[in-house]
DNA sequence: TAGGCCATCTGGTCCT
DNA sequence: AGGACCAGATGGCCTA
């Protein structure tokens, strides 16, 4: 990497010629020469141009460079936002990059899940539709103790607990624990193919 | 020390 | 032509 800007530095009188004339002529800094040492110079004609052509593409590699990183920053901050809206776990570890996606796309179906859920019990029962739990509703926010996330207690993928049952009475904080569980690690059961 | 996670670089491909 | 996107390679850091 730096042997290439060494080599421009050390022939910079090659390099960069002032003028198409310039380059006509020959190197800048050529002396008038017999025909064999004009033949080493259309060589290093060639050369100088392979050089310019090199320092073109290391600019492009460093721009190119550049704005990939700023992509994944960008991804990352995206990854970032993500991780703030869905529901934050007791122990404040950080979700990693593939933990969040899954989380996320675990969290999304339970959410659906319960509308469904409660949709269907609106429909037995005459009453109208809920569409979020009132527990649900208020979990998602990170550190919010309106629903705590047990880490504990048991899970069934099959038959989730849900604390919609009953708008008026929220369920015990462990009606959720299936979330966190499914989310990092029953979660092939749920969407079977995903990986 | 091995394995997991991450940031970065890089070359290829596709799109505008 | 240049930018966006992608996947592979690489090296650093951290943890069990």
């Amino acid at each position: 990497m730096d042997s290439l800007y060494s080599d421009i530095d050390s022939n910079s009188c090659d390099f960069f010629p002032h003028s198409e004339d310039e380059e006509s002529r020959g190197p800048r800094c050529a002396s008038p020469q017999p025909e064999q040492q004009q033949k080493k110079q259309r060589r290093r004609g060639r050369a100088r141009s392979d050089a310019t052509v090199q320092v073109v593409k290391k600019n492009r590699r460093l721009k190119a460079n550049d704005r990939e990183r700023n992509r994944m920053h960008n991804l990352n901050d995206a990854l970032d936002a993500l991780r703030g809206v869905l529901p934050a776990f007791p122990d404040e570890t950080k979700l990693t990059k593939i933990e969040t996606l899954r989380f996320a796309h675990n969290y999304i179906w339970a959410l659906s899940e319960t509308i469904r859920i409660a949709d269907l019990q609106a429909g037995k029962t005459g009453e109208p539709p809920v569409l979020l739990s009132p527990c649900l509703a208020e979990a998602p926010s990170p550190g919010s103790d309106a629903c705590s996330w047990s880490s504990s207690g048991s899970s069934s993928s099959s038959s989730p607990a849900y604390c919609a049952s009953s708008p008026g009475s929220p369920a015990a904080p462990e009606d959720y624990s299936y979330l966190r569980q499914d989310a990092l690690y029953g979660f092939r059961s749920f969407v079977p193919g995903i990986y």
